[in-house]
DNA sequence: CTTTGCACCTGTTGGC
DNA sequence: TGCCAACAGGTGCAAA
């Protein structure tokens, strides 16, 4: 997906257009995505946008009806801007028409989520109940990090793309944030010591607010709001770079697989 | 309880 | 050029 910067970038797209903006009505394209569409999500109309949120990867969406709109991009969701006389597009499955302009929800892979509840209460939501904490809060440091990894015999690479540990790393910030940080990401996870958590959660800080700042990254599907496309990607230093020299040390970077997922490290910059 | 592996679905890419 | 296997940013759940 769309990890935590692609989606705070998308957010703050949203927010940038649609923010107070009033919402006419909504298409659903088909009854369900990963999960069931609620049809009454169909049926919101006329209330207007009073905040664009976000928790871990989830979108939320405050109107005021009192109802929140949560969506979630899974592998390969956008959400665009678009005319609303033009045409959908093929895997455009939800159209919010807002005044003037629509955003529609494409997502050829159907891994996201379209759902609604009533008022806000981030507790009352299934999905959200159980998550860890924000990582660029200071909830989240090298103390926290080394208490809840206490006894893991998971790779740390694993563990920090576990929503309960930390939300918001996927995939590529974790090879990123571990090569900053020296650590090998098979290491088991329960085995780093506090100056290694301290320096981890620095640098998974750090490499969420560049990729933020950059605008995210682009790799295949993920596109901001306005169709442009994120820059982090040129600066990923071993993220698909396996058979290429480390930028540091000049060693080959290398690929395995961890959790059935591509992990890059450099064997000589990380221990 | 923790940990592992699969499943969901479509599109793109790279090797032959 | 064409075909087909492998792979892709996530996460919920079953099985071990």
């Amino acid at each position: 997906m769309p990890e935590l910067p692609e989606v705070e970038t998308v957010r703050r797209g949203l927010e940038k257009k649609i923010l107070h903006a009033t919402l006419r009505g909504v298409t659903l394209r088909r009854p369900d995505l990963r999960f069931p569409i609620p049809p009454a999500l169909g049926n919101l109309q006329n209330t207007r946008l009073n905040a664009l949120r976000r928790r871990a990867k989830y979108l939320l969406m405050d109107f005021d009806n009192g109802q929140t709109v949560l969506v979630h991009l899974g592998m390969s969701g956008r959400l665009v801007f678009a005319d609303a006389a033009t045409p959908p597009a093929k895997h455009d499955h939800v159209l919010f028409h807002f005044d003037g302009e629509d955003v529609r929800f494409n997502d050829a892979r159907r891994f996201g989520v379209a759902d609604m509840y009533p008022t806000v209460q981030e507790h009352t939501v299934p999905a959200l109940a159980a998550l860890g904490p924000e990582p660029l809060t200071d909830a989240f440091d090298g103390k926290y990090l080394l208490t809840s990894l206490k006894g893991k015999k998971s790779a740390i690479k694993t563990a920090i793309m576990d929503n309960t540990v930390v939300v918001g790393v996927g995939n590529i910030y974790a090879s990123e944030s571990l090569f900053r940080a020296g650590i090998l990401p098979a290491r088991a996870a329960g085995k780093l010591t506090r100056a290694q958590t301290d320096k981890l959660a620095g640098c998974i800080k750090d490499v969420l607010t560049e990729a933020i700042a950059a605008g995210g990254s682009s790799l295949k599907d993920y596109v901001q709001t306005d169709g442009s496309l994120g820059y982090f990607a040129h600066r990923f230093r071993v993220y698909g770079r396996d058979g290429q020299l480390c930028t540091v040390c000049g060693t080959s970077i290398r690929k395995v697989i961890i959790g059935q997922r591509s992990t890059f490290f450099c064997p000589v910059c990380q221990k």
